[in-house]
DNA sequence: CTTGCAACAAACCGATCGGTTGGTTATTAT
DNA sequence: ATAATAACCAACCGATCGGTTTGTTGCAAG
């Protein structure tokens, strides 16, 4: 990787890691500069402005880390199963700083959906895309589910829980809670079998 | 009312807006002075700073607006059904706006539960009243629920599944997205019965 | 009549914001 | 060797932030 990679890749991190704990509106560029070590003019050689930095952190640091934590527990031979692996699995691997910063795209969600279209149609694609993933991997056990189930709304219902999830453990630094959301979401999500 | 307290009045409803429009960081004290048409020094007079004036709005505004919205709701002879019919009113009472600006109560501890801890123990509060309230409706008529049943837990999961769709519909622009979460929610907590 | 305080207005403060500008290296091509 | 370009630095800009200070009303008690 070139330096100019490296550096440019330095910034996406860094930049990836102060969204995640303040936002993107309340995060400072003197702040990642220091951070990263370099001045103004480098960050602005490699990108225009502020907004279009925070896009690329969305979409080469987010999307793909998003992705590769869903993927998986829906391409399992049973998906519910493997939902409730991976659901299970976040509450027992999860330290207090992550409960505490929550899912990085839920919280651009919440803070720019309202404030920039950029970011707003950006995560919605994203959202699509997952509803999809999850309905592909329902729809590919469909003999095993109960008749009559509209499996976009389950998608959407499932994704919804989760991140209201994260959102309640927010305010109690308590994964517990998030534990508790979990095992009722589970127990709903293995009543969608037969 | 006192004009001084007609004037308090009018900085709290005008800060709730803008704070449930744009969240707490990013609302400006000159754009909440120029729409009260006071200046400066007329709301440090009332508030000693920014931070007070948003616990202000939170305990005098939010938290009254929010229990207002749910006790109805829960103090029906069949809270279950005072539950799904208070949802799917406020899918259909929905305009794009609050759809867009989400619930405010659930804003805030996004943004702020990991900013300051004044406003993290607010909600904190605020939530688990919440859940002590559903817990006990859902207790009044605990002999038509099914066994076994852990109410607090059913209780957080619903209100995560709330926030969860408020956040869906935020990217979307749509309610119907709302719907189909409540929907499920619905058919989950008529499940809850015998 | 005037003294005093409640209720504001207006101007100003330092700090910080995102962004720009003009230069300085290091590397590569000719 | 030289020209060009990629990659970066340091200083600075206007705007805006939350907050302070000083000054001005209106009313109410003595």
């Amino acid at each position: 990787m070139s330096d100019a990679e490296q550096t440019r890749q330095k910034i996406l991190d860094i930049t990836a890691d102060e969204i995640h704990h303040h936002g993107f509106q309340s995060t400072s560029l003197s702040t990642i500069l220091n951070r990263c070590g370099i001045s103004k003019g480098a960050l602005y050689y490699h990108f225009s402005n502020k907004l279009e930095l925070g896009y690329a952190v969305f979409e080469e640091v987010y999307v793909p880390m998003f992705l590769a934590t869903w993927q998986p527990a829906l391409s399992q031979d049973d998906p519910i199963e493997g939902l409730c692996d991976f659901f299970t699995g976040m509450c027992e691997s999860m330290v207090c700083s992550e409960a505490v910063c929550g899912c990085p795209l839920n919280n651009l969600c919440e803070e720019m959906a309202n404030v920039d279209e950029g970011f707003r149609l950006r995560i919605l694609t994203m959202q699509q895309k997952l509803n999809g993933l999850i309905v592909d991997a329902l729809s590919a056990i469909e003999d095993d589910l109960r008749p009559n189930l509209q499996l976009s709304h389950v998608a959407y219902f499932i994704v919804a829980s989760v991140n209201g999830a994260t959102s309640l453990s927010k305010s109690s630094r308590n994964k517990e809670i998030f534990q508790y959301v979990i095992d009722e979401l589970c127990s709903y999500i293995r009543n969608l079998k037969k």
